[in-house]
DNA sequence: CAGGATCCCAAACGATACTG
DNA sequence: CAGTATCGTTTGGGATCCTG
């Protein structure tokens, strides 16, 4: 597979030597920011259609308000998502995603797909090597 | 979008309320593994072609052996790595990817592509961000 | 309603030393 | 060579209280 040798090479390897190239590895700056507990969580949820701050958190419901205050700020800081004050009384804020929020998400959805396909192959893999492992 | 309603409720709403649906949420099992800081730059080199351990600690040269030897550990508990110790002396031991983890590296290469693609457009996302909140 | 501030815990990660 | 063991640090995350 000289096409996964040469994918690799350019996306990984030149980047992870000595100096100041980490930082400018294309799939850390990416994946290290969606690797959080809630991060896909939200993009998901927001993908669906805009939504409040109240929303959200009834739409995940074990997430704390604080995280959610901070995967929203994060999503927002890397442009995914944009953030939306209507000055009322009282205040309301609406999320929803950019144009490069929502072709992340595209990017996403196969890995979402597969997420669904395969988790049950996944967890039964877990179990035996945990009992191999006993 | 109507699609993304169902898909949303499909793979997270379901598994979100109270109760012991949350280790069956599909994106949860699948995505929580993967979030960590090296398992995708692993898998990346093992999609390449079978490494040795000392091998991937060369390719990617700033992770401690501590964590390459943990990241080794979930793919393989995950289904997604094979280890095959050769009983040579000094020992060698080899990692493949399994069908598994050729599949998943399949799906996540669309994300790959995509933060290639636009981790400039990130980037400078967040520096404008940080530059508005100065 | 939508958070900010604070405290605290647990997990992730890194560094170092040692071993079959 | 390919790990294991131990320690210390850092980060992620939850709980609680407070506010415009």
């Amino acid at each position: 597979m000289t096409v996964a040798i040469t994918r690799f090479q350019a996306k990984i390897s030149g980047y992870s030597g000595d100096g100041p190239g980490l930082e400018n590895c294309p799939v850390r700056t990416v994946i290290d920011h969606i690797g959080g507990k809630w991060s896909t969580l939200i993009l998901l949820a927001l993908s669906e259609k805009p939504y409040r701050f109240g929303e959200l958190r009834r739409l995940v419901p074990d997430i704390s308000q604080r995280m959610l205050t901070q995967t929203l700020r994060d999503l927002e800081r890397d442009g995914y998502a944009l953030r939306t004050v209507f000055p009322t009384k009282p205040p309301s804020v609406e999320y929803r995603l950019t144009e490069l929020g929502q072709s992340l998400f595209a990017a996403l959805c196969g890995l979402l797909d597969w997420a669904e396909a395969n988790y049950l192959a996944v967890k039964e893999a877990r179990r035996s090597f945990d009992e191999r492992n006993a």
